[in-house]
DNA sequence: GTCTATATTGCGATAGAC
DNA sequence: GTCTATCGCAATATAGAC
């Protein structure tokens, strides 16, 4: 086994674990077994579990630096937020753990939380008031929504969905197919709401 | 100290450790020491650390039966919903501590999620998508709405704001004070949406 | 009913062989 | 670079004194 394939190995099985029961959850006997060598290289690649884990978290969040990808210069603000919405599900989907770190970092803060994580949320709900607020100066939201406020509740929409996936999955379908149809159902709900319009 | 007083202690200590730590993040010997009372204790009144977790999720849990109160005989669907809304903010008021065992569980389960979590929050959900289904039929909501979807996405409104709180506290105010604008704006966006009607 | 003391297990980390 | 063996410690649980 080369070099690279042990530390490869044990990103891997971190990612898997961790993501499905946490920090403290996960021993790096079983972490070390799972992937198939010696507990030492846990020290030996990382310098200890909390460093593998900080390692696993990293890599995680890195792809929330594509967040500036969204707002390209003139873009109407509705369109940056289908993007958003499409740009979530994906992520999601291209990376079924995203969201159990995200969530348990929230949840139960590890001390790499203030680094790695809170700066990538805070920042993705930054952009997308500076959007709504854009939107609102356009004349195309209403002037009563508060900017903060309906960014938080476009990303709960989405976000949920996975989050409430374990109570809600004999309720509702998960299944990637269905992607286009929740982006243009809470885009539907965020935009127009589900009050029918009797004009 | 008194029969009532240990057993009592321990619950509440319990409660606001699990909820920030999770079950696998604390010990019992800490869990004891800032509980004042014997390591012991643990083990005599509750039959160890994990039925002692038991005990507390259930406790938490209980203000969940609450949900059948909100659909009275006749009332209309869109004030069920608002009744929602002020309900949930209410609930996460009173016990601070609920949504770090509601999230924890639902992203790193412990063998209690299938007995306790997972029956309660699925039947919010369900709860919440009869009465919109009951809207739809009645002609006040768009029949492009999946009910299920839009549930989820009310709840996750709603739930997203605290469970995003240590990443965006300094974005928004969490001050309870704004409660009421909260259930307003949600309202706003889920019934009306963002945009601005011109008609 | 509550304590102290202890048995036992499993943890994270590392020394040293290969 | 990877392993085995082991150290030292903290975990849960419990026996037994009061």
């Amino acid at each position: 086994m080369t070099k690279l394939d042990c530390r490869t190995r044990l990103l891997e099985v971190g990612t898997q674990l961790f993501a499905e029961r946490g920090l403290y959850g996960v021993s790096i006997r079983e972490l070390s077994q799972a992937a198939g060598v010696s507990i030492s290289m846990v020290s030996y690649y990382f310098g200890g579990k909390e460093a593998l884990y900080a390692a696993v978290l990293q890599e995680q969040f890195s792809c929330f630096d594509q967040i500036d990808n969204l707002r390209k210069p003139g873009s109407e603000p509705l369109s940056v937020l289908e993007a958003y919405l499409r740009w979530t599900l994906q992520r999601h989907r291209n990376n079924p753990h995203l969201l159990r770190f995200y969530t348990s970092e929230l949840t139960n803060p590890t001390c790499f939380f203030a680094s790695i994580v809170s700066p990538a949320i805070s920042k993705i709900i930054r952009v997308l008031t500076e959007v709504i607020e854009e939107g609102i100066r356009q004349g195309l939201f209403r002037e009563e929504i508060h900017a903060v406020n309906a960014s938080l509740a476009l990303a709960g929409m989405v976000n949920y969905f996975f989050i409430s996936l374990l109570a809600t999955e004999n309720l509702i379908s998960h299944s990637p197919e269905q992607d286009e149809l929740l982006v243009q159902q809470y885009l539907l709900i965020f935009t127009h709401g589900i009050i029918k319009q009797s004009q």
